[in-house]
DNA sequence: ATTCAATTTTAGAATAATTCTAATTTTGTA
DNA sequence: TACAAAATTAGAATTATTCTAAAATTGAAT
């Protein structure tokens, strides 16, 4: 089996019907483990596709959102970035050069008797500030 | 005093120079403890100040973000949302009734050894779901 | 193979939040 | 009262995202 046949039929099984597009963006969502903006992924893979689209690449990441192949994170007000890891982790965002981290820590542990009687669907962390790397320099 | 006249005095504590714009924004965000967006600020101030501009909105919270009056959230993606409270805390946000309740667990408590040797200025986290009250309906 | 309806993709227009720009108004001081 | 600095303003510009309607693709039924 070819890789894009393996991909193919991981989207069969999540329930999305595998077009050309559909898994070229998943392809470099997995690929690129950068959290990436609906411009990013436009970005690398218009040079491959060159009638792609933005609707396509957002209609894509909405369907993937829905099945449950991606998340959406917001650390960064005004520009959407989607995630491939679904389990429940965090982020770190660094100031300087914008790198973000994954950190494995679950939000949920955090037991908030607030919430007692709430019914929670998701749950969002993160921090923002400067890497050891950054740090370092 | 007058109680302009003591927000007036609260601004200028915190390096603020009190305009009327300025101070209205300021009991706005005060008694409206509601993380209102910027849209929100103006449509309720415009009546009082026909004058007031979007641009100004925006400026002032830009300022008072800088000066520590309030500080800025992204629950919903693409609307910032504006906390007069600055103690370390979140949010829970239904899905139902677009209420955000603030919640008191600090998120630094979590100690993440993954980011020793970071520094970490900002922490944030929100959950989202039905609220209590919305489910019982 | 051919037809045809359903699905997907597409280009570009529309929308909405925010920022920018340059002019005007206000403020405080000399 | 004059004047420079700061603040406000209207409206244009920008940017991310969504919408729309047309074109392309797919797959099932014949």
């Amino acid at each position: 089996m070819t890789n894009s046949e393996i991909l193919s039929n991981h989207l069969k099984n999540q329930g999305v019907k595998p077009s050309i597009q559909r898994i070229k963006i998943y392809e470099f969502i997995r690929n690129h483990a950068i959290h990436p903006t609906a411009d990013d992924i436009y970005n690398h893979l218009v040079k491959e596709i060159p009638t792609l689209s933005v609707a396509t690449v957002y209609n894509t990441m909405h369907l993937f959102e829905q099945k449950g192949i991606v998340r959406t994170i917001s650390i960064d007000n005004h520009q959407t970035r989607f995630d491939w890891n679904m389990t429940p982790h965090g982020h770190f965002q660094c100031k300087v050069c914008g790198t973000i981290y994954d950190l494995e820590a679950n939000l949920n542990q955090m037991n908030i008797s607030e919430l007692d009687g709430f019914q929670v669907d998701e749950s969002h962390y993160y921090f923002k500030g400067l890497c050891k790397s950054c740090i370092n320099k």
